[in-house]
DNA sequence: AAATTATATTAAAACCATTCTAAACTGTTG
DNA sequence: CAACAGTTTAGAATGGTTTTAATATAATTT
């Protein structure tokens, strides 16, 4: 549990001004005890019904945006025409639903280290992701 | 080399009518030595330039998806607004070169075993996918 | 080989996630 | 509190993709 002072303080440091619509949102993303995965369409939809507020669609994908740039969010890339986000930004891998749409943690420990054998001359590594899609088991 | 004659009965075979247009798109694509990557965008480039022909953009939509459904053709994830294809519809990873939107091939040797110690019940595994991202290294 | 039927192509409109615009508003600093 | 820079906003614009409904083409039947 984060109070809001905190995310006002964190907002500040990161060179953030603290709006009213900017703490709505941490407080929706970061107050959760697990990960959060979610599209800018679904975390719409929690604010206006968990809070009865509006925020502008272009705020929130500011928002989300600058929060990306910070590191507090990750974008997902999945075969969608929807972006995926996850609270989590830590090193870590995911599993996804392809019939409920869903994003699922899995931790590097749930997948062991990956060895990259190849390198591109003029080229460094980013990043590593894993995807794992699942579908339903009919049996 | 593929010959015409070879496309059509490919087309046939798999139940898709063989048309002008999906007989030049399967010379374009599939007459390659190695894998191709290519967005919609690119194909229809390609279309325009290599065989001065114009065939319409939802054409192009509607064959290179019924390629995939056929499981000719592969959609690579990326965190990114277009989607991207594939040629290589083996098992396989990719590089993503960021500065140049670009993908390459990593073979599963590159790569080496993945395996997944986590299981979700009532689902099954239907892909396991690994995206390395490169940066331009400078220095 | 003509007639019929089913499927495919097309240009243009529609769609939808995302970004841009420019005016109004708010947090910060002095 | 005044002034400035940064932020929010509704609505328009953008761009990739899908839909529409008319036309054309391939396959099947006669």
């Amino acid at each position: 549990m984060t109070t809001t002072v905190e995310f006002i303080n964190k907002l500040r440091n990161s060179g953030l001004r603290p709006t009213k619509q900017r703490i709505k949102i941490c407080e929706v993303l970061f107050n959760k005890e697990t990960t959060f995965h979610f599209t800018i369409n679904d975390l719409v939809k929690i604010i206006e019904t968990e809070a009865n507020e509006k925020i502008s669609l272009a705020t929130v994908y500011n928002t989300i945006h600058a929060f990306e740039k910070k590191g507090y969010l990750k974008e997902i890339p999945i075969d969608s025409n929807q972006s995926y986000f996850d609270t989590n930004v830590t090193d870590h891998h995911h599993f996804f639903d392809i019939s409920e749409k869903k994003l699922i943690d899995l931790d590097q420990v749930d997948v062991g280290p990956i060895n990259i054998n190849k390198s591109i001359p003029g080229k460094k590594i980013k990043s590593v992701e894993v995807l794992v899609k699942l579908d339903t088991d009919n049996q």
